[in-house]
DNA sequence: AATATTAGTGGGTCGCCACCCACTATAGGG
DNA sequence: CCCTATAGTGGGTGGCGACCCACTAATATT
């Protein structure tokens, strides 16, 4: 090959990205954040879940039975999609599914000990993917970008 | 209602995000990139194009024309899709095609005028997805996060 | 009692993304 | 030359996430 036609890129930095996305603070979200997603969903799927499914538990293990309407407002899903998670959650044993009797429309939705347990290990894979992915961080740097990251975060529609 | 069922939610943060979750940095990396990866892909669809394809260009303006072979290694997508995108870009008179004269096999991409105006119209918008995102920061915390995200990105599998 | 509203379900669409395969054209090594 | 490898292309697949609609059951409204 050697010199060759017109074609530049040296060799050394063949693989290396472009500094004008180098730039770009919202590359650098989008990219950790998609490896960040991307890992964590493997480990659940190796469990057969989602991660939607790790929101419902968290939010049920968080603040308690929640009709399925309530999920929806808090997770901001589509209802419709609501129910299918939470039909696979309670065919998994991790949710119970009760008919509200006070009012027979709603269905409350509450986490079992199987729930719990499955969340507690989520927790724990959701970490180990963090350590990974934070690696070339300090103890401290995490916890900054964590208190960065958590106002970005409040700053988005959705959360107060 | 009152007391009702068993319905916990006391109805004040009906819509706060589970503190399971927002304690992990893994899920505000992940939330907030899918937000900034989100808004950013809106907006370049306006003008027709793609995240890759201004990755592509970025490339092309940072260093120089490629062999499309160069441009999957450094952006590491499939040599099909990469394809697609330089046909995309080509007709929208952004990039031009000649065959490598030494070697026929390959064609030789490089930016035109009209392709650098193009990424510097989408860097400018990239920065105003960033303000938006990063609103709740003061610009030295920007900074400090842009630093941090940097490294946690130099350690992805793909960027040394 | 008639009507409107709400909760949950089932079913389906659409766009995106990543991936894979078959195929052509060219190059290079024995 | 023959055979293998490489560059690019076209076409197609499968998963996923977000969304939307039609429908039932139950409740509120008047």
């Amino acid at each position: 090959m050697s010199g060759a036609a017109g074609s530049a890129v040296s060799g050394a930095d063949e693989r290396a990205t472009p500094p004008t996305l180098l730039d770009l603070s919202t590359y650098l979200l989008s990219r950790t954040g998609k490896a960040a997603r991307g890992r964590l969903a493997e480990r659940l799927a190796g469990r057969g879940l989602r991660l939607w499914d790790m929101a419902v538990l968290a939010a049920l293990a968080d603040f308690g039975p929640h009709a399925q309407r309530d999920l929806v407002r808090r997770l901001g899903v589509d209802a419709s999609d609501m129910a299918k998670v939470a039909d696979h959650l309670a065919s998994a044993g991790y949710v119970e599914r009760i008919r509200d009797t006070a009012d027979r429309r709603r269905v409350s939705v509450s986490i079992t000990e199987a729930g719990r347990a499955a969340l507690a290990e989520l927790d724990a894979e959701a970490r180990a993917v963090q350590d990974e992915v934070l690696a070339p961080l300090t103890p401290e740097e995490r916890l900054t970008l964590h208190e960065l990251l958590r106002r970005v975060h409040g700053g988005l529609p959705g959360a107060p």
